[in-house]
DNA sequence: CTCCATGCAAAATATTTGCAATTCA
DNA sequence: TGAATTGCAAATATTTTGCATGGAG
């Protein structure tokens, strides 16, 4: 989804399009890896100087409340946002680059149910992650 | 496996044997569910009354480090500790009572692998949770 | 022209570090 | 006894909140 779309939907809600919110969207919108607040703030100031990093944390709040991005867990910490896929995917990572992709899983589906039944679960969600390297830094070594 | 166990293996690595840590292990080693420190620290006092948050931190880091712990990543947080399994186990956790309980997810390895394949990854690691509300919860509604 | 949104400063949290006193081995 | 460990206090790091100003609609 292009950061247009983020602008309408973020309108539609009857949120104010300004030129920090429309610096922060652009640049969750085009990065390939998910970026904290402060990646963020760093980023967005280029297009817009005067950004302030509550700002920042501010919109990322508002994006992730309308599911344009969502946060991802690292072992280096849990505060880096990735714009979101449709519908729900899951994420491979690559550990060196850390650019993020998104897979379909919807084989998964009946193997958790499976896994909750055994132990008397009832499964209503799921989170899945994978972690390896990607083929341009595997070329890099 | 029991706390004898974990403060032996501690003792292994070199580390002394204090009445602090041993209230860590204790409260660790039996809680069915993920701790946070100040959680760790609230319940091990009552075992110890002069352990400090500092030192829970300190000890968390040392058991993690023996994979004796690990962290558990979820909506509210991700910095609760949880007793960690043999192998490589996954998590099922209640989302009522936080009850964590491990599953087998060997086979897996295969799909995970051919995901990889498929966007040209290798993939190395894994993270799996699923979420739910166990046997006990669900009766109480 | 009316609010919503902003950025700053300050507050609230969460975690880490320095250090003197203590205690395990 | 000597080094590891502890708890406190203080330093960092991260995120949130209060508020006066500015700008979108």
């Amino acid at each position: 989804m292009s950061s247009e779309n983020w602008l309408v939907k973020l309108r539609s809600q009857g949120y104010r399009l300004t030129d920090a919110r429309r610096a922060v969207v652009e640049t969750m919108a085009q990065s390939p890896r998910a970026l904290t607040p402060a990646d963020v703030h760093d980023l967005a100031k280029e297009q817009y100087p005067a950004l302030g990093l509550v700002t920042v944390y501010r919109t990322l709040e508002k994006l992730e409340e309308l599911h344009l991005v969502q946060r991802v867990h690292q072992e280096q910490g849990c505060n880096a946002y990735l714009a979101h896929a449709d519908g729900h995917q899951h994420l491979l990572i690559c550990e060196s680059c850390k650019k993020a992709v998104y897979f379909e899983g919807d084989d998964l589906d009946d193997f958790f149910s499976d896994v909750g039944k055994k132990h008397n679960f009832t499964v209503k969600d799921h989170w899945l992650q994978l972690f390896g390297i990607c083929e341009d830094c595997e070329k890099e070594k």
